[in-house]
DNA sequence: CGCTGTCATGTTAGCGCTAACATATTTCTA
DNA sequence: TAGAAATATGTTAGCGCTAACATGACAGCG
């Protein structure tokens, strides 16, 4: 033995904030009174109540949520992971989802994978880590060892954006759909000669999926369906680039569409400075229904995804199945709408 | 006495996913080698990592991160506190934050305040209980409870946007200045009755600061400085109605200073709708340098804001101060730039 | 009046991990 | 070669909170 000294007791760090057992203390109650007064109030004497939370004032206590968490294996955490931050898209799911989320008191635990499924399967480690209450992730697709992690999993999983065979829950659109939808419109406007300019369509695979169905509409008309790939992702700057090189390899393309209004208008805004008429000279469509291709003359032909509705119906979802109750329909289309402007 | 029967022991939820204990028992250490060799691989024997890697592999472990940060006092946690998500300007904020943090394995805690003090208040309130490793927010103005909460804080503070009399750390850029600067810029290119427009400028408090600079550069060359405040958040959709009210009120106004670039591409796209020459029949002016004015025609006149940058200086100097070392520049003005478009 | 049920509160035992201290072994140094 | 210093690992005691169970007081009821 050596410790024997007992006033030499071991120090822990202690962050030195009030704790429940204080606030107890000057509230003349149990530590656990006090947190029943302060999570589950209807449990607890109304007189009793108002004298713990008069005592939370005078000490200044601020609740130790990592404690409350791991006692209760529990958190009000809700994990959601978009692959992008620079895409408005998902800014705008987000948007819908940390409305509704944080409404009912629950904290957005934010990850961005760029694009990576490894960094995915990295972020859903750590989250799970988190004992976050539900996970929101952004696609189908996960790498082998996340889909294993994530199907052992408890807690309600949504994936959003698009439609297909979920882990659980899926809130969505059809993108094929969606692009045979485009493609069919540029053919009932009377074009034939119509190139899909896409960036980097292996990561942003959903924008390939429209490609597919822009494909099959143009097969089915007898059509080719000649495709431009570029190497960066979604922007103005890039949309200018796509079209330069869609008139190059493509001299008598009538109709470009474009993977997302991000690229269709950075399109059309070029065409303006080389002087080039829209959609007479060369028509143009992008895909989302962003604000910024509605305010531009003329206005962009597109279609609409309801991206708020998306994050909040997801929100929705889950929240009916952290309330206990059944979730009776696991898919949810969302549906689009195309909206025709004056660029094709 | 009444828990007599040994058998029935008290059982408690516990998630069934292995602990660490069991992973420790599976490679043959005791726990807290175990944990030593996922958090300081450094002070364990190469091989007995080795084992307890393989161990956690085997056992398919995951960390539960909320009892770590319980028994540490801390967590891998930073707070950002922005005031919106549908505002560009804070989400490359939040990127450059973010690319420099999870690099250095910090997870971003977000918190939306829709311009409200009060919501920010509480928001500080979670997230201290969350014991995060520091906390960002925008902007130097906080609610009395909140500023007096976080000055009891010993973690580092991080105030970002604008300079000022901060807290703790303070990175960004003098708002007042950046609006002096433009002002001038449009009395050098001769306009005299020049409008400004700014959007809910009792919240978005920097627009309003940024209109004092301006109101001081036209008073100082003898000009009136009016003033149009728009009702609700900037959006292509605002500036348009903000560019009509201006030509309304003060038909014979040359320029327009809006308070930001949402505003003014708005106004401009407006502008052409109307078949309004810019800048000979009304010229625009706005604040921010994003993309989107930067491509449309004519260019946007506009205050380049280093965004990403402040965000990336601002996880830079809080890492700094993580890791021990003395901050010396507790604050760092990033500066901004004119962009002259053809626009003014 | 004893029984059951409800309400309000308390006692106890962890949640899974790590800080602080302890110990054993090896390496270095005077 | 003794003692100090470094290295590797273990033991113990919580971190601050809440689930599970326990208790006591009182109301309602046949």
């Amino acid at each position: 033995m050596s410790n024997q000294d007992p006033s030499r007791t071991r120090r822990r760090r202690g962050s030195a904030q009030p704790t429940l057992k204080e606030v107890a203390a000057a509230a003349g109650v149990s530590s656990i009174t006090a947190s029943r007064a302060l999570n589950a109030p209807e449990r607890v004497n109304e007189e009793t109540r108002k004298r713990v939370l008069e005592a939370v004032d005078r000490v200044g206590y601020v609740p130790n949520l990592v404690a409350g968490s791991l006692a209760s294996a529990r958190s009000r955490f809700i994990a959601v992971i978009v692959p992008s931050l620079a895409n408005a898209v998902f800014i705008e799911v987000i948007k819908g989802l940390q409305d509704t989320f944080e409404a009912r008191g629950y904290q957005i635990l934010l990850g961005n994978t760029d694009y990576d499924l490894q960094r995915e399967h990295q972020l859903v480690r750590t989250f799970l880590g988190w004992s976050c209450s539900a996970l929101v992730t952004a696609g189908l697709r996960h790498s082998e060892g996340c889909s294993a992690l994530l199907s052992n999993w408890d807690k309600p999983i949504m994936e959003v954006m698009e439609l297909g065979e979920a882990l659980d829950l899926n809130v969505g659109l059809d993108h094929e759909e969606a692009g045979r939808c485009m493609a069919r419109h540029l053919l009932e406007r009377g074009y034939s000669s119509i190139v899909y300019v896409g960036a980097c369509m292996d990561r942003d695979y959903r924008a390939h999926m429209r490609f597919w169905g822009h494909r099959q509409a143009l097969d089915a008309a007898g059509l080719a369906a000649p495709l431009i790939e570029l190497d960066r992702l979604g922007s103005l700057q890039a949309g200018a680039a796509g079209l330069d090189r869609a008139l190059e390899d493509f001299p008598d393309a009538q109709a470009i569409h474009f993977a997302n209004d991000d690229l269709a208008t950075g399109a059309l805004l070029h065409a303006q400075r080389l002087g080039l008429r829209v959609p007479e000279d060369i028509a143009i469509a992008g895909f989302n229904g962003l604000p910024l291709g509605q305010h531009v003359t003329p206005r962009l032909t597109t279609i609409q995804s309801p991206r708020e509705a998306m994050g909040r119906q997801a929100a929705e979802q889950i929240l009916r199945r952290l309330d206990g109750k059944r979730v009776t329909r696991r898919q949810q289309d969302v549906g689009f709408e195309l909206l025709v402007g004056q660029s094709t």
